[in-house]
DNA sequence: CATAAAGTTTACCATTTTACTTAAGTTTAG
DNA sequence: CTAAACTTAAGTAAAATGGTAAACTTTATG
């Protein structure tokens, strides 16, 4: 039920380079140093965050990290199951592999209801938000903080489980 | 992220156990086969929900199980904490083992929004609520549904993270 | 063109968790 | 006293977790 270290070093790194207003690319050995992230544990993060489309990498010297989408196209939902897969808060919420008392079991429906309004809180958050948080007036623009997405959450549309 | 199989085993446990309108007690091997649970997992769990306080539990020849409490007092919250612990989804979430980075870590207050929204949801779930949808008219009394709930979460108080 | 700086790939590793199974108790009704 | 029921304590195979390490490829630069 928790987060892992993996997907919580490549929220780190995400928002690390989101924060980033120069337009080099990053290099993954810094951003370890600043976000305390083990440098060889992120090296291996990195080519799955490619992988998933979040982010264009450099080779070669000079070479590093930069973003493919802007900050406030970019959710937390997005990043987590870009290193854990789809989120599901139990077994029978993965996909169409239905557990045979789907059909006539009460709980079902309260876990995807409790799913759904966890997505709503990681899918209403962007990089752009949270950089805006710590770094405020450095970027203009309507983005969304924590706090602002609790009163939010309320109005979101439906989401999918 | 996901829910364990012991805890989904105990709340199959305890909702069998709701069910039950006689007031003998239940014994483990059968709750065991009506509720797909290998038994001799589930004489693991068993004592763990009696530790918990959840049930009760008598030895011997004729004896079984019940509840120590009215199901509409019994959470769903509550029994997955009895099994698992303390429910947290970060690492930094759990009591006051605090990570270094928490005094000005921008993810934090939306992982604690994330985390509430999802409580909000099992603790507003009884057995009560559960066991009225599947046995429409069996008891009275009012209890909330899955679908209830929804519509009632945004009312509810402030849960402490 | 040699070299160092960067990401890529693959493999390895120890530890913990998970989901069980097994077996030897202990208690109690009948 | 004996079978029925819960209790306790091991044991176990497989997977996940959180890393580390080494060999490889690409590219800027001198
Ligand atoms: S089938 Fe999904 S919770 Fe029971
Ligand atoms: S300290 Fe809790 S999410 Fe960063």
């Amino acid at each position: 039920m928790q987060l892992t270290r993996r997907a919580e070093y490549a929220i780190r790194t995400m928002l690390d380079i989101a924060s980033n207003l120069d337009d080099q690319p990053l290099m993954s050995k810094e951003i370890a140093a600043r976000q305390d992230i083990p440098p060889n544990f992120l090296i291996q993060i990195v080519p799955e965050l490619r992988s998933a489309g979040l982010i264009h990498t450099v080779r070669g010297s000079g070479g590093g990290i930069y973003l493919t989408k802007k900050p406030s196209e970019i959710s937390l939902r997005y990043i987590v199951e870009a290193i854990e897969g789809p989120i599901a808060l139990n077994q029978c919420l993965i996909g169409e592999a239905s557990c045979s008392r789907k059909p006539n079991c009460p709980i079902h429906e309260v876990w995807a209801l409790a799913q759904r309004q966890m997505l709503s809180v990681l899918e209403a958050t962007t990089l752009a938000g949270l950089v805006d948080q710590s770094q405020p007036g450095k970027r203009a623009g309507k983005t969304s903080t924590a706090t602002d997405v609790a009163g939010k959450i309320n109005n979101e549309v439906e989401l999918e489980v």
